[in-house]
DNA sequence: GGATATGGGACTTAAAAGGTCCGAGATTCA
DNA sequence: TGAATCTCGGACCTTTTAAGTCCCATATCC
């Protein structure tokens, strides 16, 4: 249905404020459930994952939490979906070579290839950095604000 | 996670074999699912939408069938992926704003929403002609085949 | 040692995708 | 007219996946 599980949007929420609140140093999971009304058992296991794949720096023991691994600037969205949800897979015939012996009829693999394609670009072109820079205190340095095409027919 | 459905890719497949088949008139929602080996009431599922969207004509009967509506190329991927699996959702903030009493800290919803929009743009500039390029007989006219980018790391 | 953190597996629940079944209505042809 | 063939459309079932919960181990600070 082409659309972002709420696990990834945890994670892309709290790499984005521990990119904004940086000087503060580490937020714990609770600490960061509870400012965005996220269950903690939850949010914990997302931030699990993003400290395996080397976005976050765990610190065990009271007055722990976790701190961001590297420059946000070099995270990009496209490291932390797959980090979290996994591969992206616009349509099966990708991966599953094994069911798809239409390889010969099914033409339209070729050009959603395309498509996919430049989904990922779009996706690897946004920086954890871009999601905070509007939360930057004063003249943040632009970012992603490139345009500010009102769409209100998102959906439907 | 960032995927179309089965449904979606029938409906596709349909479209463009109908496109590329165009001088034969119809085809039936039977030759349909046997030449892409797709369950048939399925397939039917996704065809009936399809007419109800505008994009098919059903004939009825002995030698009835399904053909185009109007000229493939006037159909975009968007408009079809939107008639069989209905709208687009990024992310859940955009639509439910029941739940989502966070638009203040939140603020990662702003630029998804861009992304959300690049991708609608992307589809939008597809259409069912594009996906039959390929499959013309002589030269066909180019459609999508701009850069032709090798990329094997669909996935992972 | 106690309070507070993370780590990580196992489990349950809820929703969506994928697929099936069946009866009704339309059209063609014998 | 009647049989065959086809679409129409809703109801239903199964599987998969997302979402959320529970529990216990382990590390750290006071």
């Amino acid at each position: 249905m082409l659309k972002l599980t709420k696990k990834t949007d945890y994670g892309l929420i709290s790499l984005k404020h521990l990119a904004v609140n940086r000087s503060k140093g580490s937020a714990s999971a609770k600490e960061l459930a509870e400012a965005y009304r996220i269950p903690v058992p939850m949010l914990a296991k997302v931030l699990q994952k993003l400290v395996r794949e080397g976005f976050l720096i765990s610190e065990q023991g009271t007055n722990g939490g976790y701190r961001l691994a590297r420059d946000p600037a070099t995270m990009t969205a496209l490291e932390v979906i797959r980090a979290i949800d996994g591969p992206i897979i616009l349509t099966n015939c990708f991966t599953a070579q094994g069911d798809c012996d239409l390889t010969k009829q099914c033409t339209v693999r070729a050009p959603l290839r395309r498509v996919h394609e430049e989904i990922l670009k779009l996706l690897d072109s946004i920086t954890i950095s871009d999601l905070s820079a509007e939360d930057q205190p004063a003249g943040a340095e632009g970012g992603l604000r490139t345009g500010g095409i009102a769409l209100t027919m998102l959906a439907h």
